[in-house]
DNA sequence: TTAGTATTAAATAATAAACTTAAATACTGG
DNA sequence: CCAGTATTTAAGTTTATTATTTAATACTAA
Protein backbone atom coordinates (compact mmCIF):
# COMPACT_ATOMS: atom_id res chain seq x y z
CA UNK A 1 0.00 0.00 0.00
CA UNK A 2 2.28 2.74 -1.09
CA UNK A 3 0.97 6.31 -0.93
CA UNK A 4 -0.92 6.96 -3.81
CA UNK A 5 -3.44 3.74 -2.86
CA UNK A 6 -3.41 4.64 0.69
CA UNK A 7 -4.70 8.49 -0.77
CA UNK A 8 -7.13 6.61 -3.19
CA UNK A 9 -7.98 4.17 -0.47
CA UNK A 10 -8.59 6.76 2.34
CA UNK A 11 -10.94 8.57 -0.08
CA UNK A 12 -12.85 5.60 -0.50
CA UNK A 13 -13.14 5.16 3.50
CA UNK A 14 -14.62 8.53 3.83
CA UNK A 15 -16.90 8.05 0.99
CA UNK A 16 -18.15 4.87 3.16
CA UNK A 17 -17.84 5.93 6.78
CA UNK A 18 -21.27 8.32 6.63
CA UNK A 19 -23.86 6.40 8.43
CA UNK A 20 -26.38 7.39 5.71
CA UNK A 21 -24.16 6.40 2.82
CA UNK A 22 -23.23 3.25 4.63
CA UNK A 23 -26.61 2.08 5.03
CA UNK A 24 -27.42 2.65 1.31
CA UNK A 25 -24.85 0.71 0.07
CA UNK A 26 -25.94 -1.67 2.85
CA UNK A 27 -29.14 -1.48 0.83
CA UNK A 28 -27.55 -2.05 -2.22
CA UNK A 29 -26.26 -5.25 -1.28
CA UNK A 30 -28.67 -6.79 -2.22
CA UNK A 31 -30.85 -5.48 -5.28
CA UNK A 32 -30.75 -1.90 -7.21
CA UNK A 33 -33.19 0.36 -5.99
CA UNK A 34 -34.79 4.04 -6.88
CA UNK A 35 -34.13 7.20 -5.24
CA UNK A 36 -37.55 7.29 -3.56
CA UNK A 37 -36.99 3.62 -2.37
CA UNK A 38 -33.47 4.14 -0.56
CA UNK A 39 -35.64 7.42 0.97
CA UNK A 40 -38.28 4.99 2.19
CA UNK A 41 -35.27 3.14 3.66
CA UNK A 42 -33.61 6.04 5.01
CA UNK A 43 -34.34 8.11 8.03
CA UNK A 44 -34.29 11.51 5.92
CA UNK A 45 -35.01 13.64 3.18
CA UNK A 46 -35.31 13.40 -0.10
CA UNK A 47 -32.66 16.15 -0.71
CA UNK A 48 -30.31 14.67 1.39
CA UNK A 49 -30.40 11.21 0.31
CA UNK A 50 -29.66 13.02 -3.20
CA UNK A 51 -26.51 14.71 -2.22
CA UNK A 52 -25.53 11.40 -0.80
CA UNK A 53 -25.86 9.47 -3.70
CA UNK A 54 -23.85 12.37 -5.81
CA UNK A 55 -20.83 11.62 -3.37
CA UNK A 56 -21.30 8.06 -4.33
CA UNK A 57 -21.36 8.54 -7.96
CA UNK A 58 -18.63 11.01 -8.01
CA UNK A 59 -16.56 8.18 -6.09
CA UNK A 60 -17.64 5.82 -8.89
CA UNK A 61 -18.77 3.31 -6.24
CA UNK A 62 -22.29 3.86 -7.39
CA UNK A 63 -24.07 4.19 -10.93
CA UNK A 64 -27.48 4.82 -11.59
CA UNK A 65 -29.62 4.53 -15.13
CA UNK A 66 -32.86 6.73 -15.78
CA UNK A 67 -36.09 4.34 -16.34
CA UNK A 68 -39.54 6.59 -16.69
CA UNK A 69 -39.70 9.23 -13.34
CA UNK A 70 -37.41 6.52 -11.65
CA UNK A 71 -33.30 6.39 -11.15
CA UNK A 72 -32.26 3.29 -10.54
CA UNK A 73 -29.44 2.87 -8.04
CA UNK A 74 -26.56 -0.05 -7.70
CA UNK A 75 -22.83 -0.60 -6.46
CA UNK A 76 -20.75 -0.54 -9.88
CA UNK A 77 -17.65 -1.45 -8.07
CA UNK A 78 -17.40 -5.28 -7.54
CA UNK A 79 -14.47 -4.47 -4.98
CA UNK A 80 -16.71 -2.79 -2.67
CA UNK A 81 -18.97 -5.75 -2.57
CA UNK A 82 -16.58 -7.58 -1.88
CA UNK A 83 -15.21 -5.45 1.08
CA UNK A 84 -19.11 -5.14 2.56
CA UNK A 85 -18.97 -8.52 2.55
CA UNK A 86 -15.51 -9.02 4.36
CA UNK A 87 -16.35 -6.05 6.98
CA UNK A 88 -19.98 -8.34 7.65
CA UNK A 89 -18.00 -11.32 8.52
CA UNK A 90 -15.27 -9.53 11.00
CA UNK A 91 -17.72 -7.40 12.51
CA UNK A 92 -21.46 -8.51 12.16
CA UNK A 93 -20.85 -11.96 13.97
CA UNK B 1 -25.80 -5.48 9.34
CA UNK B 2 -28.23 -3.91 11.43
CA UNK B 3 -28.60 -0.20 12.40
CA UNK B 4 -26.18 -0.46 15.58
CA UNK B 5 -23.32 -2.72 13.53
CA UNK B 6 -23.79 0.09 10.73
CA UNK B 7 -23.24 3.04 13.04
CA UNK B 8 -20.10 1.20 14.54
CA UNK B 9 -18.96 0.46 11.48
CA UNK B 10 -19.53 3.47 10.12
CA UNK B 11 -17.69 5.37 12.80
CA UNK B 12 -14.92 2.63 12.44
CA UNK B 13 -14.69 3.49 8.56
CA UNK B 14 -14.82 7.33 9.82
CA UNK B 15 -11.66 6.66 12.12
CA UNK B 16 -9.73 4.70 9.33
CA UNK B 17 -10.58 7.03 6.44
CA UNK B 18 -7.97 9.99 7.43
CA UNK B 19 -4.94 10.03 5.16
CA UNK B 20 -2.61 10.10 8.07
CA UNK B 21 -4.64 7.85 10.50
CA UNK B 22 -4.55 5.48 7.41
CA UNK B 23 -0.95 5.76 6.91
CA UNK B 24 -0.14 5.09 10.87
CA UNK B 25 -2.16 1.47 10.83
CA UNK B 26 0.03 0.93 7.24
CA UNK B 27 3.26 1.74 9.49
CA UNK B 28 1.97 -0.62 12.39
CA UNK B 29 0.99 -4.10 10.68
CA UNK B 30 4.75 -4.73 10.83
CA UNK B 31 5.31 -4.00 14.14
CA UNK B 32 4.40 -1.62 16.42
CA UNK B 33 6.28 1.92 16.83
CA UNK B 34 7.12 4.77 19.11
CA UNK B 35 5.70 7.96 18.20
CA UNK B 36 8.21 9.59 17.42
CA UNK B 37 9.42 6.69 14.86
CA UNK B 38 5.87 7.37 13.40
CA UNK B 39 6.14 11.25 13.34
CA UNK B 40 9.36 10.43 11.27
CA UNK B 41 7.38 8.53 8.39
CA UNK B 42 4.58 10.62 8.26
CA UNK B 43 4.86 14.36 6.84
CA UNK B 44 3.07 16.35 9.84
CA UNK B 45 4.22 17.60 13.06
CA UNK B 46 4.59 15.91 16.64
CA UNK B 47 0.84 17.05 18.59
CA UNK B 48 -0.39 16.31 14.68
CA UNK B 49 0.39 12.98 15.09
CA UNK B 50 -0.53 12.41 18.82
CA UNK B 51 -4.01 13.83 18.41
CA UNK B 52 -4.43 11.13 15.40
CA UNK B 53 -3.05 8.60 17.72
CA UNK B 54 -5.29 9.48 20.58
CA UNK B 55 -8.67 9.15 18.34
CA UNK B 56 -6.89 5.79 16.98
CA UNK B 57 -6.77 4.87 20.53
CA UNK B 58 -10.21 6.22 21.67
CA UNK B 59 -11.56 4.06 18.63
CA UNK B 60 -10.38 1.20 20.44
CA UNK B 61 -8.06 0.19 17.48
CA UNK B 62 -4.49 0.99 18.21
CA UNK B 63 -3.08 0.05 22.07
CA UNK B 64 0.17 1.49 23.62
CA UNK B 65 2.74 0.78 26.53
CA UNK B 66 4.91 3.20 27.63
CA UNK B 67 8.29 2.20 28.54
CA UNK B 68 11.06 4.67 29.99
CA UNK B 69 10.18 8.10 27.64
CA UNK B 70 8.93 6.09 24.85
CA UNK B 71 5.30 5.14 23.93
CA UNK B 72 5.14 2.28 21.89
CA UNK B 73 1.94 2.26 19.83
CA UNK B 74 0.68 -1.17 17.61
CA UNK B 75 -3.08 -2.40 16.41
CA UNK B 76 -5.07 -4.00 19.06
CA UNK B 77 -7.89 -5.12 16.89
CA UNK B 78 -7.15 -8.07 14.97
CA UNK B 79 -10.51 -7.33 12.86
CA UNK B 80 -8.66 -4.44 11.45
CA UNK B 81 -5.68 -5.77 10.77
CA UNK B 82 -7.62 -8.64 8.40
CA UNK B 83 -9.67 -5.26 7.17
CA UNK B 84 -6.24 -4.03 5.99
CA UNK B 85 -5.10 -7.18 4.48
CA UNK B 86 -8.30 -7.36 2.55
CA UNK B 87 -8.23 -3.90 1.19
CA UNK B 88 -4.77 -4.53 0.22
CA UNK B 89 -5.50 -7.57 -1.73
CA UNK B 90 -9.02 -5.63 -3.66
CA UNK B 91 -7.23 -2.23 -3.98
CA UNK B 92 -3.44 -2.62 -4.27
CA UNK B 93 -2.93 -5.76 -6.88
C1' DT C 1 -50.63 21.51 -22.46
C1' DT C 2 -51.33 20.81 -17.63
C1' DA C 3 -50.95 18.60 -13.23
C1' DG C 4 -48.43 15.42 -10.75
C1' DT C 5 -44.37 12.67 -9.38
C1' DA C 6 -39.29 11.95 -9.02
C1' DT C 7 -35.07 13.85 -8.69
C1' DT C 8 -31.44 17.36 -8.64
C1' DA C 9 -29.27 21.98 -7.80
C1' DA C 10 -27.90 25.91 -5.39
C1' DA C 11 -27.45 28.62 -1.36
C1' DT C 12 -27.29 29.06 3.31
C1' DA C 13 -26.85 27.67 8.03
C1' DA C 14 -25.16 24.47 11.43
C1' DT C 15 -21.81 21.26 12.98
C1' DA C 16 -17.70 18.83 13.15
C1' DA C 17 -12.89 17.92 12.06
C1' DA C 18 -8.27 19.47 11.21
C1' DC C 19 -4.07 21.98 11.81
C1' DT C 20 -1.10 25.31 14.42
C1' DT C 21 1.02 27.09 18.20
C1' DA C 22 2.40 27.25 22.74
C1' DA C 23 2.47 25.44 27.08
C1' DA C 24 2.21 21.37 30.14
C1' DT C 25 3.33 16.71 31.68
C1' DA C 26 6.24 12.56 32.29
C1' DC C 27 10.20 10.31 32.37
C1' DT C 28 15.58 9.76 32.33
C1' DG C 29 20.26 10.22 33.59
C1' DG C 30 23.61 12.90 35.90
C1' DC D 1 16.90 18.38 41.99
C1' DC D 2 18.09 19.89 37.11
C1' DA D 3 18.44 19.70 32.11
C1' DG D 4 17.00 17.25 28.26
C1' DT D 5 13.97 14.30 25.50
C1' DA D 6 9.35 12.36 24.34
C1' DT D 7 4.79 13.00 24.27
C1' DT D 8 0.32 15.10 25.28
C1' DT D 9 -3.02 18.82 26.10
C1' DA D 10 -5.45 23.06 25.39
C1' DA D 11 -6.90 27.01 22.86
C1' DG D 12 -7.68 29.31 18.81
C1' DT D 13 -8.32 29.41 13.88
C1' DT D 14 -9.29 27.51 9.60
C1' DT D 15 -11.37 24.35 6.69
C1' DA D 16 -14.58 20.71 5.46
C1' DT D 17 -18.82 18.28 5.88
C1' DT D 18 -23.65 17.92 6.68
C1' DA D 19 -28.44 19.25 6.77
C1' DT D 20 -32.12 22.39 5.45
C1' DT D 21 -34.77 24.98 2.50
C1' DT D 22 -36.41 26.46 -1.73
C1' DA D 23 -36.44 26.45 -6.53
C1' DA D 24 -35.54 24.06 -10.82
C1' DT D 25 -35.54 20.18 -14.13
C1' DA D 26 -37.28 15.89 -16.27
C1' DC D 27 -40.52 12.84 -17.21
C1' DT D 28 -45.45 10.83 -17.46
C1' DA D 29 -50.17 10.39 -18.08
C1' DA D 30 -54.44 12.49 -18.89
Amino acid sequence: MDENQCEMISGLLKTMSHPIRLKILCLLREKEMTVGEIVDEVKTTNANISQHLTILRNQGVVAYRKDANFIYNWISDERVLELMKNMGKLFCN
